[in-house]
RNA sequence: GCCCGGGUGGUGGAAUGGUAUACACGCAGGACUUAAAAUCCUGUGACGGUAACGUCUUGUGGGUUCGAGUCCCACCCCGGGCACCA
């Protein structure tokens, strides 16, 4: 007897396929392109592990899927190799990095190869490739021209261990994504890319794409937007003006004080004036020295200090004090804040704390009496003004609408929108990234590297160690830094600091197409071609990190003009995510718990097209889920059973069951895939076997092509083995079955199934169905009130 | 606190408002074997019954419906994201 052997089989199929370049895309063909994508990964020491692969495989599916459909498919791979791993990897070691990234890649495309992906390595790219990132500078360069990108002191997020700043969306929990430790403030000069231009842009235009709801939510609350309006208030007895945002202008009369931000410009710029100017000097230095997260972490205590200044409410001529208070954002707003303790808790807790008046301005519809209603739970609802002037008795939305005009006719203010999202800072004081294509000149100020010396590329260096000052080592290259003002040729200095890992991956999908020109980053033609990407797959960690910043990258790339108008302002036409694997027991796979499962391994033990199958029939797609090694004999088992059926059940004629079976199979395949619903597409698809292995005949050669066909995207190897020829994906018809079971329920409970010719009408199935022994009983002594009737499907006798 | 998901056998999971527990793993029994592995066959939600069959069962409690895992309301629990955002 003849025995399934993968590891014969796949090598044999891997080493034809990756010599023959079948996987190649073409960039101009009669088909209809189609641009598939999964997020290139970091190339790490540890090699891929069986929960990288899933996705891979997912895509890899509807790659061959789409190729059998008719379409020009590019699938894509390439690395995404700058970053800290790596370079503490060459710190340990002594190794250049680039050497790691050398080592690192190879293993990663064996094994890719391995599971049999259809990549076209033909287009293969490294973001760690100068070739690669002339173009990411280049784009800098662009930014940097339009404005877009500025050198600013801030407060930034440092990671002590790590030495280096972090945006924003690098920070989770207080604490550094990557290493865990909590993030300090630091005032650093770092460039910073204008991404909040595009804020209301990257809203909008979800609505043009096919992104999951849950990715587009996430997207939208991390921009953050909000209306409302900045109030300006006179100080008193003075000419300045304090300006405050606010989205509740319509509860201004229950405002009783104003607290600002002690690390916010009015503190900055008024000290020196305030009457208490030494308690609010010492409260500054206290909470600016606590980290933010142990800030955070006191509760919702509030602390805070006069000023000793007072601002006036032009609505009803009141004095309130002014306060610094470090519940109070800096960055948000204008930094400051009015307190209208009645109707929002923290100005309550504030106004308790500080021993402050409370007036309540707003009733609910159930009246209560309570010191306080937080306003933002009564939105929703309804509430009415009380205790503020002519707009007493207005409902709340009203109210805002009418104050709102009228505090900008009378000159107090003007509407403003506000977001969460801020702007991205573009320094990591690190070694290896990409160097910032900029240059110091003492008289020329900032300038850009010339467009014909790119790329910057990274010096060598023997120690690349970050620096505790939290100088790039890259500073300590005289060589490097010392240059000529590319404007006016004095002496000038480089900018040392390296662009995040973000930098490389904004743009990867464009280089894809056109991965070898040195001319742009990708040509126009070549773009129209294959841009947008037409299903972009990755991971839901990378909503407001990569993704976010890729679609505001292109937009921007789009706006001056470098990439064709036609493709349109959107990167992705569809993203899809998928779920993290788990190690055994539901814990997270790591290295250090030492529960990573290699998929070597499994491809040693069961073969490529086993660990393809179970990887898709684990579970949902999208859906965290835990390996199980178990498991995966029942994709072997399913994969053995088709080897022994082609082998020896090929009849001359298929069954009639069989047939019938198949085109249900292929319908069930078909759609499934295209909802990522794998898991029940090979679930079909064993069933269908099952009853194969049961059937007395079995299918003749050309419904086997069939089934290998629909079989291929999973186990491209074993189908390729078995002799596939088909290079069609399949069509099914709509048959109605000749009988169908009918489902006999009494009051909605199932009495009976019975057998019957399909299309019968509710009377003659009644006919059938009303006086048969199991029926019959429940209905004697009782009255049929009604009769439900489904077609080919149920009848339901009501009594 | 706010915004998303989710809760179904021993396990992973399946189910356009119409047969709940497909498919797979595991387990039990049997066949083959000197024996074991592999393979094959049978059974496998719970309770009662020799059985036919009946009753109960999709986190909890209500509701809509001829009929609810699926829709509505309230609550409990789990996962993810954001978080003193004015």
């Amino acid at each position: 007897m003849i025995k399934y052997n993968p590891a014969k089989i796949e090598k044999k199929w891997q080493k034809r396929w990756f010599t023959s370049g079948v996987f190649e895309a073409k960039n101009s063909s009669k088909k209809p392109k189609y641009y598939l994508l999964d997020e290139f990964p970091y190339p790490s020491g540890d090699g891929l592990h069986v929960g990288h692969c899933r996705p891979y495989i997912g895509l890899d599916v509807i790659a061959r899927k789409r190729r059998m459909q008719g379409f020009n498919v590019l699938y894509p791979m390439g690395w995404d190799a700058f970053g800290l791993p790596t370079e503490n990897y060459a710190i340990k070691k002594g190794v250049h990095p680039a050497i790691v990234t050398k080592k690192n890649t190879a293993n990663f495309k064996k094994q890719m190869k391995n599971l049999g992906l259809s990549f076209d390595w033909s287009r293969e790219i490294n973001t760690t490739d100068p070739k690669y990132y002339t173009w990411t500078q280049w784009i800098f360069i662009k930014l940097f021209e339009a404005g877009m990108a500025y050198k600013d002191k801030i407060n930034i997020n440092w990671c002590p261990k790590d030495k280096t700043g972090l945006a924003n969306e690098e920070v989770i929990n207080g604490c550094c994504e990557r290493c865990g430790t909590k993030v300090e403030k630091r005032e650093k000069s770092q460039w910073l890319i204008k991404i909040t231009k595009y804020a209301d842009r990257l809203i909008e235009d979800l609505s043009n794409v096919d992104y999951p709801a849950r990715v587009k939510d996430q997207q939208i609350n991390w921009i953050g937007r909000s209306e409302g309006i900045n109030i300006d208030y006179q100080i008193e007895n003075s000419k300045k003006v304090i300006s405050v945002f606010t989205t509740r202008p319509d509860t201004n009369f229950g405002a009783t004080f104003l607290v600002v931000a002690p690390d916010g410009k009015f503190v900055k710029e008024n000290v020196e004036e305030f009457p208490e100017k030494e308690k609010v000097r010492a409260y500054v230095k206290e909470s600016l020295a606590k980290p933010e997260i142990d800030r955070t972490a006191e509760g919702k205590k509030k602390t805070g200090v006069p000023t000793g200044w007072y601002a006036i409410n032009n609505l009803n001529g009141k004095k309130m004090p002014i306060y610094v208070g470090d519940f109070v954002l800096g960055q948000f707003g204008t930094g400051c804040v009015v307190g209208v303790p009645g109707h929002d808790v923290r100005d309550f807790e504030f106004a308790k704390a500080m021993g402050l008046e409370i007036i309540r301005v707003v009733v609910g519809p159930d009246g209560d009496k309570s010191e306080i209603t937080d306003v933002k739970q009564v939105q929703e609802e309804k509430g009415t003004m009380i205790n503020s002037g002519f707009l007493d008795g207005r409902d709340i939305h009203e109210a805002t609408k009418v104050i709102m005009d009228h505090i900008v006719e009378k000159g107090w203010g003007k509407k403003i929108v506000n977001y969460k999202l801020r702007d991205w800072v573009f320094s990591r004081q690190h070694y290896w990234g990409e160097p910032i294509p900029m240059i110091y000149c003492a008289a020329c100020g900032w300038v850009t590297v010339p467009e014909k010396d790119l790329p910057v590329a990274l010096p060598k260096v023997t120690k690349y160690q970050p620096t505790d000052d939290g100088e790039s080592p890259l500073s300590a290259i005289e060589k490097f830094v010392n240059t000529k003002c590319p404007k006016c040729g004095g002496a000038a200095k480089r900018e040392t600091d390296t662009m995040p890992n973000w930098a490389g991956s904004n743009w990867y999908f464009l280089r894809y197409t056109d991965p070898k020109n040195n001319k742009s980053l990708a040509d126009e033609k070549v773009l129209k071609y294959w841009m947008p990407v037409d299903w972009y797959n990755g991971g839901m960690e990378h909503t407001t990190l990569h993704l976010l910043y890729s679609r505001f990258i292109f937009k921007f790339l789009w706006d001056i003009g470098a990439l064709p108008k036609e493709i349109g302002n959107e990167p992705y036409k569809k993203r899809t995510s998928h779920g993290i694997v788990l190690a055994e027991g539901g814990v997270k796979m790591s290295k250090s718990k030492g529960n990573v499962i290699n998929p070597d391994d499994v491809v040693k033990e069961y073969g490529a097209d086993t660990l393809r199958v179970y990887e898709m029939f684990m579970g949902p797609f999208e859906q965290m889920i835990p390996w199980d090694t178990k498991g995966i004999v029942g994709a072997r088992r399913f994969l053995e059973k088709i080897y022994i059926l082609a082998n020896k059940k090929v009849a001359t004629k298929s069954s009639q069951d069989l047939a019938l079976a198949l085109n249900k199979t292929i319908k069930k395949v078909s759609e499934d895939i295209e909802l990522m619903k794998f898991n029940t597409a090979i679930s079909a698809m064993m069933s269908f076997v099952n009853e194969w292995y049961s059937s007395e005949t079995g299918l003749d050669k050309k419904d086997l092509q069939k089934f290998l066909t629909i079989l291929s995207p999973f186990a491209p190897h074993l189908a390729a083995e078995l002799g596939l020829k088909e290079r069609t994906w399949p069509t099914y018809a709509e048959i109605q079955e000749a009988t169908v079971m009918m489902i006999v329920s009494v009051n909605g409970k199932v009495r009976d199934k019975m057998e019957m010719k399909s299309g019968l009408d509710q009377s003659q199935v009644e006919g059938l169905v009303l006086h048969t022994p199991k029926i019959k009983p429940w209905l004697e002594g009782k009255q049929v009130k009604k009769i439900i009737f489904v077609l080919n499907k149920l009848i339901n006798i009501v009594v």
